[in-house]
RNA sequence: GGAGUCGUCGCAUAGUUGGUCUAGUGCGCCACAUUGGAAAUGUGGUAUACCGGCAACGGUAUCAAGGGUUCGAAUCCCUUCGACUCCGCCA
């Protein structure tokens, strides 16, 4: 959600941001909406006004009738005018929740990903003296997942992984919390069940219906709870309401949490393996801060997950998504790919975000500033600490050996009992 | 799941026979005074959002949230959410 008078004093930057993100325009609506509720606010307001006067007076007033008489009159007008206001409200709220936030001068333009450009690619990738083999051929021959067994017993796009590559998940899961944990952040593990609310507060779904959500969202029947598709919003609403003080920021989180995705929009892509399941699990790297600061945020942010990727030993690349790519409620966004030498490309891991206050006035999280002791919307950005399975896939395809086992990266040896390897005939 | 108590301005509390409560008090916080400096003390101030206004300022709303009764609701009624205490059940 924008400032609504940011939207009124510059409503072609608004109308801009729409076109880049490949929004419809509500600008114009949007603007009449907002005049007509100003007007009867204060048409409203005004007769309020004169009917608490009229109520002050009632207790000591030598004859009641007329003023109660009034009163109610008063009251008569003013209902026809909230009727009104209520509508209008109720519209101006949803157009509110349909104007995109306005991306950074710096993004690349353009409708979708092929307007992405590549930041900076970082790493060899490795030259194989045998054919590398794709993810579950690995999985197969090690015996690491149970696919067919799986399938049969909780449906399709869900894994089970089993013996060394189990044990090597949870060591990547508890290098990266320890290492962001090293770095400051406050270690959270999250609930997967929220409120739908939690969901709409985080601000990637249009407009104030929230039954939009429901292709990407696992509703809980029966329940008004659903499964959360990510710990970033559940942190986000974590001080929904509050005014913090300034001395607090920023606030940095790394939370940890089971995800649950439909995937309905994806029917058919990514079927097989690990890379695109319906249960994963998320260390999110999550941060509150000055609007001020979140560039060096930004970087600071993108910069963890991309020593993540060096200290897991892969080759990778950052990308700066394009205003049709980086989705509705985002300042900037830059996604981490990782190599895959199966596929000969590069595929993404994860994903940092600048939202700057869109989703602060969402769920109404503020500071008080410290000079001017003004309240303000505090800045919120996420990124990805390390998403599992997913990142099993480049971990066991580049540090694979011709006889199918695959080499621990150092930083994760001594999580593994101090083996240099799993799998193979070892 | 059953029974009960309860949600007030940062914190703690007063206020529940509806009307000087546009919410009192204490603590905290800010400013000023006093002081060599501090403590203590004194005085004043201390919410958020929105509407109108160049501004000073005026107005409206908010006593968990929403709705209702009433000329008028922190106070009465209903619904929802949340907290606590017992009981039951259970990893």
């Amino acid at each position: 959600m924008l400032d609504i008078k940011f939207i009124r004093e510059n409503p072609d930057i608004v109308r801009n941001a729409c076109r880049v993100k490949n929004f419809p325009d509500v600008v114009d609506e949007l603007l009449m909406t907002d005049a007509r509720v100003r007007e009867l606010k204060t048409i409203t307001q005004t007769m309020t006004a004169e009917k608490n006067k009229i109520s002050r007076e009632i207790p000591s007033a030598t004859d009641k009738a007329p003023l109660i008489q009034r009163s109610k009159e008063i009251s008569d007008e003013i209902a026809n005018d909230m009727a009104e206001l209520a509508t209008a409200e109720e519209k101006l709220n949803d157009l509110m929740h349909r104007v995109p936030q306005i991306p950074a001068a710096s993004a690349p333009i353009g409708a979708d990903d092929t307007a992405n450009t590549v930041v900076k690619t970082v790493g060899t990738p490795r030259k194989f003296d045998f054919t590398p083999r794709p993810q579950w051929d690995l999985l197969d021959m090690n015996n690491w997942w149970m696919p067919e067994k799986i399938a049969n017993t909780c449906g399709t796009r869900v894994y089970a992984l089993c013996g060394e590559l189990a044990e090597l998940e949870l060591a990547v899961q508890t290098y990266v919390i320890q290492k962001l944990i090293g770095k400051g952040f406050k270690y959270i593990d999250c609930p997967s069940i929220t409120k739908p609310q939690t969901i709409f507060n985080a601000g990637h779904f249009i407009g104030s219906d929230m039954s939009v959500m429901n292709n990407d969202v696992f509703m809980l029947t029966d329940t008004d709870r659903c499964l959360a598709g990510t710990s970033e919003i559940i942190m986000n609403s974590l001080f929904a309401g509050e005014i913090l003080p300034e001395s607090e920021l920023p606030l940095k989180f790394a939370g940890f949490s089971p995800c649950f995705r439909r995937e309905a929009g994806a029917a058919g892509r990514d079927t097989r393996g690990l890379v695109r399941v319906h249960q994963f699990k998320k260390v999110e790297q999550f941060i509150f801060c000055r609007p001020e600061d979140s560039d060096e945020m930004h970087e600071l942010l993108l910069n963890n997950l991309c020593e993540i990727m060096v200290d897991l030993e892969l080759p990778y690349r950052v990308i700066a998504n394009s205003t049709g790519d980086m989705g509705f409620n985002k300042v900037k966004m830059n996604d981490v790919e990782a190599w895959i030498p199966s596929e000969g490309t590069y595929r993404e891991l994860g994903s940092c975000s600048s939202i700057g206050t869109f989703q602060a006035r969402r769920t109404n999280t503020r500071f008080r500033e410290n000079g001017t002791n003004e309240v303000k919307f505090v800045a919120t950005l996420n990124n990805t600490g390390i998403a599992l399975p997913r990142a099993l896939v480049p971990i066991i395809e580049n540090h694979q050996n011709p006889d199918g086992s695959v080499n621990i990266p150092k930083c994760l040896q001594p999580l593994m009992g101090g083996r240099t390897k799993i799998g193979g005939s070892h």
